[in-house]
DNA sequence: TTCAAAATATCAAACGTTTGCGGTAAATTT
DNA sequence: AAATTTACCGCAAACGTTTGATATTTTGAA
């Protein structure tokens, strides 16, 4: 079947395809009397502007781009769902792309935002990416980039991400006051600078505030890793009262680690997270976390897109503040 | 900056646009010489095609649209990073909307598709939605649709979706096997006909084969309502041997209350659970399993959805074998 | 040298909109 | 009754491509 067009209805109406234009979109210069013509016609013919036509003609894409390391996974998935809920209500529609933390993967993704001439774009930037230079092309295209949770050092760019040295200082809080003695700090991977960050943080408030404790600090790079450290260090003579995992993968290698040793919660072992919520909910009692939530993040990454698009530039680092949810863990 | 285009090269070069459009496909009336020209200048000035004009010449957009009822999910996420990829091996970007179960978003969703004029677009109908009359409009646009997880019934539709009956008869047999002799089996939503499916099969199959096993079938629609359930039948005096959860949300609410009650497992209970396997991977011992991938739910449904737009209408429905997974739980 | 055939490059229309500008008829004012 | 305003509407160009038809040049054979 034909697609209804402009032309159509207008041949159809024996008016111009401006004036139906113009009736479509309620112009004054038209009369009711058409304009009800017209939208009749229009709706028995179910006429549905053609967006690349209007993309064309206006240079405005209303679509923006995604690019996440992975779709599968429960903090971007949330802050995916939180920009597509925003872009839903503001007009536009969502192109989402995953680089599955590879470099080559990214340029690809944004070489097709480019010629997709998205009206902005927001990027977590792969693992390891160094070279910005793509970004730049963006830019120099006045296509606006939001960089959210892996973020450039650079101040000149746009970004949103969680207070990563918060969240770290907040759990270190908890811990104290729970007057733990020794305790077990489990890290990602060491070169990713989230991670970096948040051991700091954690470090130096510890060693500033309760510098009696006792801290092992380890870093690792998979459930599996996390797990395995765990059970290590755990059957040492001199046992931890404390454990503190910096993500939710950490988190499960630890949680199977006290599942599988039938450790009691928090009787024998506090345990304390940086996650959104989910995983912590997992278990009986539910793990304490310091909560970073990537809903949030989106919403947050959202308003600075909207400004960037209709204020011009607007350079700054947001970060989202971080709270402490009880879980019963501690 | 402006964007560079056709006219802007061929000016440079002294060359038609039609020239330079051609050079740069390698299109065998160019000669090499001038195809050497114009690709040269085109990196240069970092030519990028305009996706919207090419769409509105060619009629074809390289666009799928996809609807799930939520993308922060850990089925459809799979799902989806598998369309992703296969999307992009293919020269086709994606568009992600997501319906939340409501159908009003599903409408509007797929509006915005035929506005895109997306190649086509892969649908999991939200839970209540009856009136498929929207996507008949689609049909009518030429727009192929797969269907997928939640599908209609009528035969007319192309649809991919997991083999329902199998996973509840694969899951029976593992329980039969194990010799239980009292079992739990949770289900979800009774208006779903995905749990309508797996419950019938799952009873038929143990009346069948099992007659002695006593079976108690209970519904639920969250994971609190399951732990709910389980912690008030494991209560009674007839303690269960066997627990079956239909799905992952289900599991989570059983092994919280496992959890609580601090159960052993499967030394005094056996689980069992439909699921993609990340949830059941999270507890030790690992939870045993009835597998089903949303990944390779998205690889077959790429290829239904290649085979449409290729060879034309493929009217069936494809299911996806399921495989059993031993966790340590049975 | 001549002419057809191949090789190479150009013309121009089309895709479906939007929008500045101009035009006509009716309504209002002097 | 003439002059001015107002209310409607149409013309045509432009957005950046693709592509069938056509024009021009080069090549090789007769």
């Amino acid at each position: 079947m034909m697609n209804t067009t402009l032309k159509l209805l207008a041949q159809q109406l024996q008016l111009s395809i401006s004036t139906v234009s113009r009736a479509l979109k309620d112009h004054p210069d038209i009369s009711t009397a058409t304009k009800e013509k017209v939208h009749a016609l229009a709706n028995s013919l179910d006429y549905e502007p053609n967006a690349y036509a209007i993309q064309l003609r206006t240079q405005n894409s209303k679509i923006f781009g995604v690019i996440v390391p992975a779709i599968a996974n429960l903090f971007y998935d949330s802050f995916i769902a939180a920009i597509e809920e925003e872009s839903r209500r503001n007009g536009y529609a969502l192109m989402i792309l995953q680089s599955s933390d590879n470099t080559e993967n990214e340029l690809n993704n944004l070489k097709i935002f480019r010629q997709t001439r998205v009206s902005g774009v927001f990027a977590c930037l792969s693992a390891h990416t160094q070279n910005l230079e793509v970004y730049e092309k963006m830019s120099d295209r006045d296509i606006p980039v939001v960089f959210f949770d892996i973020v450039p050092k650079d101040n000149k760019y746009t970004k949103v991400r969680m207070a990563d040295e918060r969240c770290a200082i907040i759990a270190a809080e908890q811990i104290i006051q729970r007057g733990a003695k020794h305790v077990l700090a489990l890290f990602g991977d060491p070169a990713l600078s989230i991670s970096q960050k948040r051991k700091q943080a954690f470090q130096q408030f510890m060693e500033k505030y309760a510098p009696k404790t006792h801290c092992t600090y380890i870093n690792t790079n998979s459930s599996a890793e996390a797990e395995a450290a765990f059970s290590k260090h755990f059957n040492k003579v001199q046992k931890f009262d404390t454990v503190f995992a910096m993500t939710d993968e950490i988190l499960i290698g630890v949680m199977k680690s006290i599942q599988a040793h039938n450790i009691k919660v928090p009787k024998e072992i506090g345990v304390i997270s940086i996650s959104n919520g989910f995983i912590p909910s997992l278990y009986h009692p539910n793990i304490s976390y310091v909560e970073t939530s990537g809903y949030e993040l989106g919403k947050l990454a959202f308003v600075q897109m909207l400004a960037n698009i209709k204020g011009g530039k607007t350079l700054s680092e947001l970060t989202l503040e971080a709270r402490f949810v009880e879980g019963g863990s501690m």
